[in-house]
DNA sequence: TTTAGCACTCTTTCGCGTCAAGTGCTAAAC
DNA sequence: GTTTAGCACTTGACGCGAAAGAGTGCTAAA
């Protein structure tokens, strides 16, 4: 860490050339990228022994590393940080996975949840690297709205509609004989009093004037509020799904068992990844490169979060090496994430996804 | 396999005494096991010049195997099946351990998801082995009542109760002006002529009919229709849960890149587990030891069934090393799928699990 | 029938020399 | 002043053989 925080500003042409070309080099075969390895590249016009005084310097100031002496260079994470914010050329998506993502947009429109799912499996193909969705992990979602079904006398469903447009529902079982009339009355109390609330906006009051609205099937008021706290508890977990971890394995940074381990285990701590998550900035593709010590080493994670009129309902990332294909994954994050946001969800009809 | 069928019938009290000890010895550490080591087990009275002459006809016969000519001995197949059917003391569940599972199951009756969920990471922690949870896999589950939540004028939820007692809902957007009204007709149909059809239930002439039973708002029928198909269609998708993955790492067997890229490959194929636990046996723990074709070498799968009023609706199991702690893990598989079954899912109260 | 002893086999481990890749530096060329 | 050619040097990867260790099967004695 000499000087390495006014980002490449400094750098000359030729050294910008260089650097983006070990980079692309190394993301490509993986191995440390020599001196003479470059010259061979049809773009670069120096002789080796130049190509490996410009090496040495930008090894000096940051950007590139030697895995030991006599060994080629491999980009750092602050490397890799500057050809993702300034030497990298954006992939413009084919026709055929534009129209892949379309159709998924389209055909699942309505239910997140499969969206997201679907959107993983894709993501994984065409990427090769494995895909992260995250459903709304914070601010947890209020209910918004209650209905009932009768199942029989002493039981009935409570269907709540969440504010994340998500649904919920939960078995309740009571010793009150239950009809139609008990339970709208029920629902329509719910309706007006436990809209819009978190698990501490329950209060003691509030449950009292119900019980006393409900008259003598009061007793249906403990175990209803008992179940829309667990409601609201439960949401409160987030829910991630990873798609294609076994992609990982034919990467040869992840293919030591040391390595996988520690992917395997931060994959299965989600609440590390969920931090990264809600740490991130809702309005960008954010790009994490490993080794900041909150991710395993050599890995990265590019992801942005998906929003919904306004509020952040999920996220959606590749997970994969540090040596990644930047460009494709960053489009391709992007235009799904851009698709979805504010579009589905909402119902049925909308053509979302006006292309480009 | 000379004359393996008639499994283990015909060994003498010594050789299964043996056989024992090398399957026990070889489930603690993983190594092959040699006569020396086993002499200095306090239960052996014979020399090793004695046991090497047993142990090399049980080779014979089909129970161990020399992974190469100078090596110890290790249970195949053949002699793990043989020691989980006749040799192996069945494991007593401790108190503590039948506490926790108990919790988990009074305390999230009525929703089999997190039923599972819970349960998944509790044995996989008691047992430090995989585990796998599947939902609703076979016979796909039908619908058994529509219920209704209004969103707008154009929009609905439609909700209905599967024959599993799991919940699905659906949104649904149309072009008629909705109304309670109209939602009440449509559900009463609905709950009349839809209840427990499969995919190839639902006709023309009961769309037709439907269709004239609604009159004005016909055209709310087909959209449902679709909602319908569609929610069937995606419950014949089962949903497999896996809980520590990590812990197979800690093992030898799974320490290698190759090894651990089939079993990855194996989890994220849901399909063939499918298979695997369709073609079992409802009403007993089932036991796959590795290399049948179905599994992964060096590794076994035991599961048992989850049946809810007489139906399968889903499992749960345990996913390991051939060399697994059968005992331990089938008491732990079988006290939990019993105390399931029947009880749960139905509602709030019950006092399941009466234990042992 | 059981056991002690022994020669034999096979894997694992370690050290060691060779090889190839890639570097930094110096001196010459442009 | 910049670029390039040439060269000595460093370092990890690879392959080989020797030695060590574990365990066996067989024979002969108890």
């Amino acid at each position: 860490m000499k000087n390495g925080l006014v980002v490449g500003g400094e750098l000359s042409q030729r050294k910008k050339l260089i650097l983006r070309s070990v980079i692309e080099s190394h993301i490509a075969t993986g191995e440390p990228i020599g001196s003479k390895s470059l010259v061979s590249k049809s773009d670069i016009p120096y002789s080796s022994a130049t190509i490996r005084n410009e090496m040495a310097e930008l090894e000096n100031m940051g950007y590139l590393i030697q895995p030991h002496t006599s060994a080629g260079r491999v980009p750092t994470t602050l490397g890799y940080r500057f050809y993702v914010d300034a030497l990298m050329e954006s992939y413009k998506l084919t026709a055929t996975e534009i129209i892949s993502l379309n159709n998924i947009i389209q055909n699942k429109m309505g239910e997140l949840d499969s969206i997201l799912r679907s959107a993983s499996k894709l993501i994984a193909s065409m990427t090769n690297y494995t895909t992260v969705a995250v459903q709304s992990p914070y601010g947890a979602p209020t209910i918004e709205q209650y209905s009932y079904m009768l199942l029989d006398e002493r039981a009935f469903l409570l269907v709540m509609r969440m504010s994340d447009e998500s649904v919920s529902t939960k078995h309740i079982r009571v010793d009150v004989t239950l009809d139609d009339n008990i339970l709208r009355r029920l629902t329509s109390i719910l309706n007006a009093s436990f809209v819009g609330i978190t698990s501490e906006g329950i209060t003691l009051p509030m449950m009292m004037q119900a019980e006393k609205e409900m008259g003598a099937a009061g007793s249906l008021i403990s175990p209803v509020v008992k179940a829309i706290y667990e409601i609201i508890g439960k949401n409160e977990e987030a829910d991630i799904n990873f798609e294609g971890l076994n992609k990982l394995l034919e990467y040869p940074e992840f293919s030591n068992v040391e390595q996988m381990r520690r992917v395997i285990r931060m994959f299965e701590k989600k609440e590390d990844f969920m931090k990264i998550i809600e740490g991130a900035d809702d309005d960008k593709v954010n790009i994490f490169i490993g080794s900041n010590g909150e991710l395993v080493d050599n890995s990265a994670f590019v992801f942005k979060t998906i929003k919904v009129g306004g509020r952040a309902v999920g996220a959606i990332g590749v997970f994969g090496p540090s040596r990644m294909d930047y460009s494709k994954v960053i489009s391709t994050v992007e235009y799904l994430s851009n698709s979805l946001a504010g579009e589905q969800v909402i119902g049925l009809l909308g053509d979302a996804a006006d292309k480009d």
